[in-house]
DNA sequence: GTCTATATGCGGATAGAC
DNA sequence: GTCTATCCGCATATAGAC
């Protein structure tokens, strides 16, 4: 790691042990082993551990969250860019455990100044990218609440896959990321059909 | 504490510490301090730390889902009944926060062993009654999906509606158990039209 | 069944050499 | 910038008195 960035190894091996174990039973030392330093040479690059803690998060989230501008920046129609967007979304929260397993973490942990950090920096693009896309396909009464509805499927399906061959005897392969996201497009569609927009083009 | 549980005592006092704070962040003396007797005594009922979680865990489980029984010996018509148990389920998550918080962290730390447990102690049963009312409802080509769906959704429901109040700028409102429940059956309702079911009687 | 006392190691954190 | 050495309190866990 004589790549000058030890303090950004840090950071990503942080992040990782911190996402699998949780924060308070991952211990300086299992860091410090995990990276292949010392322990003192963690406190030069942070003064505590609560503030490797908010490094490591606010170092993963907005790495995680920075392609989301290109997305923004498409022209096609609401209809085609809400897909899009959907199928970033759940490759995101299906595909990257660590980051997921991080937002998880906040949502049942984080401090209130930590959850505010959360929702500006990972949910509030998208949250208001999504409503606006909703709004503008369906003419639903309430697209606040639909986007509330697609955010918090996907989240919570990725949590109940965890249990869902337990329950029905199979493997795991019906919450893959392709099938929610497929399931959460066909809901969408269902619930608010789309391409027929007050703004559509 | 002198009316004979103390066993009991134990278990409902750091069931409430581990919903709150998680297990490694719950040390023995916080349990030992806040049910008011000694470290030693909780090593005379528990042989270590791990059989107290495990006892805590099935202690609230089973504790929380015995009203489920009554709920499944109704005589009602299946729309009725799957309205009646969306209701039951949504006010026991959104209700309960230690139970609830409890299952979130098994979704996300627990062992596979206690993985299964959760699953056969708390979902199997609701799962596969939401799946049978479902089917009798209407002629869904999947049922389990469904199932799967209305659990993510209020299990997600409630993580999400931590982060919410910052997205929306107001307050925690939009996410009571009420709101999210007639939130849930009108999805019900809209996805697959009920009271015109297969076997509806 | 509950307590006191204690063993032993791990936790976060710092000082100072290189 | 990184390491060695060390402080000190807290963690899990046990032994034995009452």
């Amino acid at each position: 790691m004589q790549h000058g960035g030890t303090r950004k190894t840090i950071l990503e091996v942080s992040a990782g042990l911190f996402a699998s174990k949780g924060y308070s039973a991952v211990s300086m030392r299992d860091i410090a082993a995990a990276v292949g330093v010392t322990v003192g040479n963690l406190y030069y690059h942070f003064a505590d551990k609560e503030e490797l803690v908010r490094a490591s998060l606010t170092y993963v989230f907005s790495e995680r969250m920075s392609p989301l501008e290109g997305l923004l920046k498409q022209h096609a129609s609401p209809h085609d860019r809400l897909e899009a967007f959907v199928l970033w979304f759940v490759g995101e929260i299906f595909g990257e455990e660590p980051f997921t397993r991080l937002i998880l973490r906040e949502l049942l942990d984080g401090t209130a100044e930590r959850l505010e950090y959360l929702a500006k920096t990972v949910f509030k693009e998208p949250f208001t990218l999504t409503t606006k896309l909703i709004a503008d396909c369906a003419g639903t009464s309430d697209p606040v609440m639909s986007a509330d509805f697609v955010a918090s499927l996907v989240l919570g399906s990725y949590q109940f896959a965890r249990v869902l061959p337990h329950l029905t005897g199979g493997g795991p392969e019906d919450a893959s990321s392709d099938a929610v996201a497929r399931h959460v497009l066909r809901l969408i569609r269902t619930t608010f059909p789309l391409g027929k927009g007050v703004s559509g083009r």
